[in-house]
Formats: structure tokens, sequence, C-alpha cells
DNA sequence: AAGGTTCTAGACTTCTGGGTACAGAATAGT
DNA sequence: ACTATTCTGTACCCAGAAGTCTAGAACCTT
């Protein structure tokens, strides 16, 4: 018995990843997003309450995106190295997008000053060394990894590396040469 | 024949490293600045233009004093692996003020947005890149790593290590965590 | 088809970020 | 001591960021 909204909230949520993604969130005003997004000013806070909750919004859901897709990615049976890798390099928007992570240029933005977004990071990462680390726990019982490495700091380890590239890919580094960094990041 | 200015522009710069590094730039305000370091609105604008351009400086001070460290950090004889494993902390902050790094931050927070962050960023990681590089080499001449692996590869790989462990740091990761990544990472 | 309710667009308001302008203070040379 | 010059502090300015408010539109129920 009232107005139904014109436009479907989560796919508001995954068109904002994209503009907080490429203009971070200091540098996205009120007005980007309404242009953007095309819905008014007043749906945006109707819905959204503000712009730093669309941004928690926005986050999550890239967060959680992101992770399935890795965890799918590495799942499945074959060689465990170039899944990894291209893996790493999808993480890292090599040769595609070259905006890193949007996670990571969160934390790098605000850090610990905005507890919500360090609260999503940390889940974020906690997660994602998770995948990683089973991963690598599969590689070494199907023998294509040396037992002797402790799986978790492997795992710590290819996480760094993952971040280091989506942060070199932010910088401009030549997909080529984040290709071979992966290469030896892999080769643990 | 003129008031001669009552600061040191290199003590400002070096201490406006600290704000920038602590708040990000969007975060930091001039009425930030005034405060903190202790000139007037018009000696700001005056000696440094603008804040960006105060933050350029900053950058690029902060660029400069962290390579040379990291340099003498891993020059000299004995093990090379703890040098690299305790530049690597310092680099990331481990253990003090887990800010991350400066330049890392700014390239997350403006990205290629801004041509002279990216500028002066490029240059730092292709300097950071080249120090791991020589490092490793010697090591392989003092046969401490093995001959097999191509030493600028490598070197990108810790970089990578290095930058990705300033952002888990500035997340909030635990010190000890942080040095247990190190360590594997450095196991190259 | 009428009414209650909720959604929408966008004009409007507030506040602050970033910067300028200017009056006065401190010097070196003469 | 006087002056030309450059520095300092502060009051001021403007644009735009973030958010509010209201008139009216769209829908569901009956």
């Amino acid at each position: 018995m009232a107005r139904p909204m014109t436009f479907d909230a989560d796919v508001v949520i995954d068109h904002a990843v994209g503009i907080f993604w490429r203009q971070g969130f200091a540098a996205t005003t009120p007005q980007n997003l309404v242009d953007e997004l095309g819905i008014g000013k007043g749906s945006l806070y109707n819905t959204f309450k503000s712009k730093h909750h669309l941004f928690t919004l926005a986050l999550r859901h890239y967060s959680q995106q992101r992770m399935d897709e890795l965890a799918t990615g590495l799942e499945g049976p074959g060689a465990l190295k170039p899944r990894l890798r291209e893996a790493l390099a999808t993480l890292a928007g090599v040769g595609e997008h070259q905006l890193g992570c949007l996670t990571v240029n969160a934390v790098a933005e605000v850090g610990m000053a905005d507890a919500a977004v360090a609260e999503i990071a940390t889940e974020l990462f906690e997660r994602m060394q998770e995948i990683f680390r089973s991963a690598i726990k599969r590689g070494q019982e199907s023998g294509e990894i040396a037992a002797t490495r402790a799986p978790a700091a492997a795992a710590g380890a290819l996480m760094a590396a993952a971040i280091g590239t989506a942060v070199l890919a932010k910088a401009g580094t030549s997909p080529t040469q984040l290709r071979r960094i992966l290469d030896a990041a892999v080769d643990i």
C-alpha cells in the first residue's frame, strides 16, 4: 500500500563499488553518486543513510564477491600453481582496470581511523589467508608443494604478495612486470 | 635586506610527513597543518604554494629518507637474511607506529589520478627494487642465496611483500603475525 | 476511484576546506 | 635612522561537500 522503490538497492551498491574503486572514498562526492547511480539525492540518503554507510555496504559487497571468486578459482583438480598465479593476478587487477584492490585502497586511505572499514578489511584479510592456507594444504597433500613449509605462514606471504601487487598495479606498473613478480612470489 | 624566515622549511617538511602519514592527504586540512606545524597560514602558502605541493615535498622527502635507510641497512657484511627481515619490518613499521608506508598510502588514496604522486611513487618503487636486487645479487655471490633465482624477479617479490606487509600493518595486524609473514617471505 | 502511504526529484541550507589579501613586524644596507 | 623588502598572522572569501526538506508522483487496498 505504498509506492515501491524504482531501483534495486543491491544493484546500486554494486554500481557504487565501481565508483568508490575508481575515485576513493573522500574524492567521491554525493553529486558523483547521484549522477552515476542515476537516483536522486533523496533516494540516496533515504535508502543508504549516508555516504559513509553506502561505502561500508559497497566495501562489504566487494569483499564477499572477491573472496567467493578467489575460493572457487582455487578449487578444483589440476596443478595449483597456475591457479594461484591467475587468482593473484585477478585480485590485483593485473592487465585490466589496474585499480588495485578496493579494500586495500580503503585501508590505506582511512586505516584505523574508521572502525567500520577496519573491521571489514580485517575480516577480508582473515578469510583470504584462510583460503590460501587451505589451498596450500591441498597442494601439500597432492605433493605439489613441499610439506616442510608451514601453510599458515606461506598463506600470509602469499596474501602480502597479493596486496603488494595490487598496490603496484595501481601505481601503474606494467602487466608484464607484475606477472614476473607474481611468478616469483608463487614459487615458494 | 629583508626579514628572514623564522622557521626552517626542511624541518617543517619533515614534520608535515608525520601529519600526512597519520591522516592521509584528503583528511588533512590546512588548519591541521597550521596548528601542528606552528606556522601561520600566510607562511604556509607563501613558502609551499599549496597543500598539494607541500604533500609532494613531504612525500619525496620521506621516500628518499626511507630508501637511504634501506640501502644502508642492507649493506655491510654478515648474513643477509636477518638484515632483510629487519629492513622489511622497518619499512612496514611493524611494531611501532603501524601506519604503513606513506607512499603506499598515497598511491592507494589517489593513484594515477595525481601525476606528481604517481611519479614519486614509481621512482621509489624502482629504487626499492634496485636496492633489493643488488642485495640479492651479493647474497648469491656469497653463496647465501641459491643462484638459480633471477635477482630482479625475486627483488620484485620482496618489494611486493614489503608493500603488502605495510598495508596489513596499517590494518591492525599483530606484530607477531606480521613477523611470521615476513619470515616466510624472506625464505625464498 | 479515493485515500493512505511511501518513494522521488531537486531546490535549499549549512559548514568547512582551501586559499587570498592585507596590515603590520622584522631585517640589511646606506 | 630610514627605507626597501620580505616575512608573519589573521581576517576574509568562495566554492563545493554533505545532508535536509518539501511538493508532488506512484502505488496498493478497498
